[in-house]
DNA sequence: GCGGACACTGAATGACTGTTCAATTTAAGA
DNA sequence: TCTTAAATTGAACAGTCATTCAGTGTCCGC
């Protein structure tokens, strides 16, 4: 299915050692020493820096290979879609890499925090790619006219990355695993739902200006 | 006006241990060593072993002072706020922790990650505190009844802390600072607008099922 | 002024860190 | 089968880590 699915067995001893990585330093930080990566891996210190160079060889290459995992999905993404399917076609895009792994969504949202170079590339990527499908969206009159642009991109983006950064909290809080499949359907179409037609209803929210 | 805008020299020195605690686990993550919390604070470092026991100590005393700060804040919302102003008390009481102190918000995004006590206990407090306001305005008919009950308070504070958990993203992608209080104001409108009309005109987004 | 409690320092300790490197095993090609 | 290159190891190095502790200063009650 994924290439986060194939057997340890099949990699080659670099390709575990970075797996072990991505495992460890998402789960833990980057401060997990070359040490327990290489024993995790089933291999010694020595030979972390003989395929990596360094640490910070090593965490350079899982950011690398989480980067290309993420970007490559968005780039065969159809780049004339009709505006009103755009939306649905970015989300399930999304919902296809988050779903693979737990090790990737973890690392993300790792990424989040530290900054590396491939964090801020994924993420200011989502942020332009979102920008561009709702300004498609706009022409097409597919967005209220009342609401704020520059704003926007940032509150469709809460919503679809909400549970990404949250899972943790979700998983305490509710019984079915948070990225299992069918869990991961019903939130899009539910969020789609939000997005086009509001949670409240009108009358709950005044429609007065908001408080400091 | 907040406990983090007093000057360093009125601090004790645990307090500026602290303080200083607070900063670079937030930004560094707990790797920090103890001597970079001590000679950032001002101090040896086995001063802060005499003060917090050990550097768990210190990360406990560190989360202890968010956790209160940010409770605190909940406990004197008005139990018995009529449930149309519930949202807008609560997204205001929460922009006023946020808005405080830069640190308190890298903190609170490394408490997702790490989930330390205090972390799980805040933000699962969160879940709560919404779930509970759901349910009264539910009671009070100002939910759309073809929603997730289950999903519905994930897609609430997804749109509330989708500025705190992106924050970093956002500084990079537009101007003015995330959390300057005049972007604070304009979004709090913004959010209570899209929960409650949406942010898509219903011709956007079909109306059927959504895609695996 | 005296004495004891507390704040604070700086050096020491042993464990662990990333990295280096010579030695050894494995794989492959001729 | 012999040769050569690559993969892999384990011991070693210097540095940093959290923690301990004996010692110095500083204040407060008497």
């Amino acid at each position: 299915m994924h290439s986060a699915t194939v057997l340890d067995s099949d990699l080659s001893a670099r390709a575990k050692i970075r797996e072990a990585a991505l495992g460890l330093f998402g789960r833990s930080g980057f401060g997990v020493s070359l040490r327990t990566v290489a024993r995790a891996a089933g291999f010694s210190p020595g030979l972390v820096v003989h395929h990596f160079g360094s640490k910070d060889g090593l965490r350079a290459a899982v950011d690398a290979s989480v980067l290309t995992l993420c970007l490559e999905r968005f780039e065969i993404l159809p780049k004339d879609l009709p505006a009103d399917r755009l939306a649905r076609a970015m989300a399930d895009s999304l919902s296809d890499v988050l779903g693979s792994s737990a090790d990737i969504r973890q690392y993300l949202r790792r990424c989040l925090l530290d900054e590396t170079p491939a964090g801020t590339t994924i993420f200011d990527e989502l942020v332009a790619a979102t920008r561009r499908g709702l300004m498609l969206l706009e022409r097409a009159g597919g967005i209220r006219a009342d609401t704020d642009p520059e704003w926007r991109p940032f509150q469709v983006l809460s919503v679809i990355l909400g549970p990404l950064l949250m899972e943790p909290v979700m998983q305490r809080n509710i019984g079915e695993p948070a990225y299992a499949p069918d869990a991961v359907r019903r939130r899009t179409a539910a969020n789609l739902d939000v997005l086009s037609r509001g949670l409240f209803t009108t009358a709950a929210v005044g429609r007065d200006g908001p408080t400091p």
